[in-house]
DNA sequence: GAGGGGGTTTGACCTGGAACAAGCCGGGGC
DNA sequence: GCCCCGGCTTGTTCCAGGTCAAACCCCCTC
């Protein structure tokens, strides 16, 4: 129940206006002159190195964060202690919208390497949002995108199987690498077969049996975390072509 | 890809500021004159017959809905026709948060008894919600809650067994229909057992199965869709207890 | 370069829930 | 009243994925 303290404070002046993510990101879609008033808002960026929360569960919550570099896991945990990935987050993408209903953070988030955030003071945002409709509009889309995209996860827990779950992981991973131009076809996973297995429903084991047998059925080349898809196709049939 | 339109519109005119939901829908925390805004904007109600869809999959996006009598659930499908009930919606209740992130609804939301709704214009929400800023906070609350509680079925579907997953089910739904004046022990099914095995990631037999063993334990009492709990602690314990 | 440790792979076995199948129950229509 | 049908229960069998255990691999430190 501690308030989040950042771990270390950047130097950096933080400034959308020049940020290769504002495609990506929250000012996605905004006018210059309006990305400029989003830079007084977003001042100060936080360094998280691999390891370390950027928050944890009941930490007060202040502000969202937008990861600039690095790459974070959110989890939530029962009381028994078993806890769920719930997801991982890349550049561009935002942490921290489960604090909003309950001003309290609702899950951990932990940077899987070294990793910078811009930190987004939720109260500034709420405010200028008043003001700029298109950056309100751009907020709620990304909160439905996330609402979204946990539908997502729960058909793929609800209703696959697990190799139908690694595929879809993959995919998902790929697609979204893919848009901040990294290769469609080669992957550094950052998290372990146990993160995987979280987020997936799954034990460890199956995890890297899966990868074992989509290796061995040349879909996939597995090299520890150097993964290559070597049959994309292979990928796509197997998520959605169930049925048969 | 048809555009949403009323099965059947309703002659009374929506009034938030005399609605007995205020407490627990959008209105919550909202002073007399605020509510008397939202009124404004809230103009219309529609019923929707036990069965019909509220929305579908690929619906324009115009509106959010709130839940006035009824029940609802909402699924999302995959390509090859599996589908998961990703949530079931009472009095009170927001639908159609999915809808903003593409102006289209991401899923379908299907009425489980005869149901009526507010119709909440979204364009005109957001307007007002610049205006007033504790509705742009309950709203960012709710859309924040909702993401809160899809973490927690991931919980659920990624590290729960069959009972602890029918447990926390109907804690959930007895703990909702509390808030609403209903008893905390009892209470009727509005779903089938095949809509609750979708939504908990289980087959109809095994949710058929996990009642009658829960039966036979002492802790409810079965009989078709009513259920009364007998022992409300042994489905706490079922629940977090499963370190043991 | 030896040692250690975290992460990963692989094997053998077990089990919870799925699949299939048969009957039951209760409400609605005729 | 009777029949029908959708939803529910219960029994049996099967298998995907969990569990437990052992070895391996890679990187890091000393």
């Amino acid at each position: 129940m501690t308030v989040a303290t950042p771990v270390r404070i950047g130097p950096v002046k933080a400034a959308c206006s020049n940020c290769n993510l504002r495609e990506l990101c929250l000012p996605v879609g905004l006018s210059p002159e309006q990305v400029g008033q989003l830079d007084e808002l977003v001042a100060t960026r936080r360094t998280v190195p691999r390891g370390e929360t950027l928050f944890r569960t009941g930490d007060s919550f202040q502000s969202l964060f937008a990861v600039r570099t690095g790459f974070f896991k959110t989890c939530v945990s029962a009381e028994d202690g078993r806890d769920q990935v719930t997801g991982f987050q890349m550049s561009g993408e935002l942490l921290g919208l489960d604090g909003i209903s309950m001003d309290r953070h609702a899950c951990d988030a932990v940077a899987l390497e070294d990793s910078t955030v811009c930190v987004i003071p939720f109260h500034d945002l709420e405010g200028l949002s008043m003001q700029i409709t298109e950056l309100q509009r751009v907020f709620h889309k990304i909160m439905s995108r996330e609402i979204v995209r946990d539908h997502g996860v729960m058909l793929l827990l609800g209703s696959m199987r697990a190799e139908e779950r690694v595929a879809a992981f993959l995919l998902n991973l790929t697609q979204r690498l893919h848009v901040r131009g990294f290769s469609r076809s080669e992957l550094v996973l950052r998290m372990t077969r146990e993160e995987i297995g979280s987020y997936l429903g799954l034990k460890l084991e199956t995890v890297s049996r899966t990868f074992s047998r989509l290796q061995d059925d040349g879909v996939l080349e597995v090299k520890q975390r150097q993964i290559r898809i070597v049959d994309h196709n292979a990928l796509l049939q197997i998520v959605n072509a169930s049925t048969c």
